[in-house]
DNA sequence: TCAAAAGTGTTTCTCTTACACCCATGT
DNA sequence: ACATGGGTGTAAGAGAAACACTTTTGA
């Protein structure tokens, strides 16, 4: 499970028995579906749940056991989260400093942050990152932990609120000094973000951009 | 496996004993590679090869077997098919009419279209539906086939050019009556195509358009 | 000579970007 | 009072879409 803390980008890891740490997931009894069995796992074994789950990529190799990855996307700090059976602790690390994991868990992060990164732009997936209410502003340091780029305050909401992705829930927080920020819900809509900057961003011509994973 | 016939959407079927027919593929051996399996099930069962072959999806409902399906394009009636072991007759089959398939297969042939329509504006997918040597108007009718669109033929003309990622090949060629074209082949570059184009033709706001997959 | 497909540039318009200042609150 | 985050509109530029006629061949 994937989620945005402090502006970055971070992901939900279990620590099993003998310092092992590694993603939520394990061997699909025959009774279960795989979407559910993915759900399940992150309930049983990290106590959480996801805003979105979806499926990844189906991993295959001679001789190994076929690992079908799912994607989750939640909540830092703001959902519970309680290592289950077989888990001594449950935690979300930053992404830039991940903890020591196989190779087939590094795999699988490496290509849901692809994924993300690919899919958020057009998709309402942040708000799957973010608490029922919201501000303005978390809702776009979501955007930018996931597509990895600054986005312009004033287009963005410009973007947004033209949208209808998102709706005014009426009240406002304050956090600290600063003015108030209305709150928000997800509203019915959807909306892309930002496409010439994010090309920019990762210095590719429109064409280079494109071809990038289609 | 997809291709485009006659500018239409066709899919590769097989026929097994009883008439029952099918998409090519089956049980995967504990020695193989997914990615291998799916290409060898194809050239096993229908003598067939493809020009690009990528994972589609993994379904897994409880209680059946996990199935991982593949999406492969190739050339209708250019490149050979022949059945293989198991397999009664092998047959390029459009989409518009398709014969009487398990629920199942229908619905991985669903996941490829829309995959397809999809993907097809940004990678350089038409390629691999099409033999080395092609004419601008052959790539257009696959593009156009492929993403369910009309194309304006110069702006296809200028955008594909312009793009580097078809380049000429020095022939021409006459089919009937008309005036010979030139060939082409696949050079090194990628290209979107008539974005805005797609999304009127849907009659979807860009909004809605962009939330439509991801 | 006629039917049929190939080939060719320019103009308009829409969408995206860039950009700077005032507002409301906590300390 | 000042530091901090929230909130707002416009103008310039780039990219996409619309558009009609000439050319070359087979019949």
């Amino acid at each position: 499970m994937l989620g945005v803390r402090e502006g970055e980008l971070a992901a939900l890891f279990v620590r099993r028995p003998g310092n092992r740490w590694g993603l939520p997931g394990g061997a699909v009894e025959a009774s279960e579906a795989l979407d559910d069995a993915a759900e399940a796992a992150l309930a049983a074994q990290a106590g959480a749940t996801a805003g979105l789950v979806e499926q990844l990529y189906t991993f295959g190799a001679a001789g190994e056991d076929i690992r079908v990855t799912y994607l989750a996307l939640g909540t830092p700090d703001r959902s519970p989260i309680a290592p289950g059976p077989g888990v001594v602790e449950v935690r979300w690390v930053g992404l830039a400093d991940p903890p020591p994991v196989s190779d087939a868990d590094r795999q699988a992060v490496s290509v849901a942050r692809e994924r993300l990164r690919g899919k958020a732009a057009y998709a309402p997936i942040a708000l799957a990152m973010l608490p029922e209410s919201f501000t303005l502003g978390e809702l776009q340091t979501v955007y930018e932990a996931a597509l990895g780029v600054d986005l312009d305050t004033r287009n963005f909401r410009r973007d947004v609120l033209a949208s209808g992705l998102v709706e005014p829930s009426g009240g406002t927080r304050a956090s600290g000094p600063g003015r108030p920020a209305r709150l928000y819900q997800a509203g019915t809509g959807s909306l892309a973000i930002g496409e010439r900057e994010r090309r920019l961003a990762g210095s590719l011509s429109p064409a280079e951009w494109r071809g990038r994973e289609g």
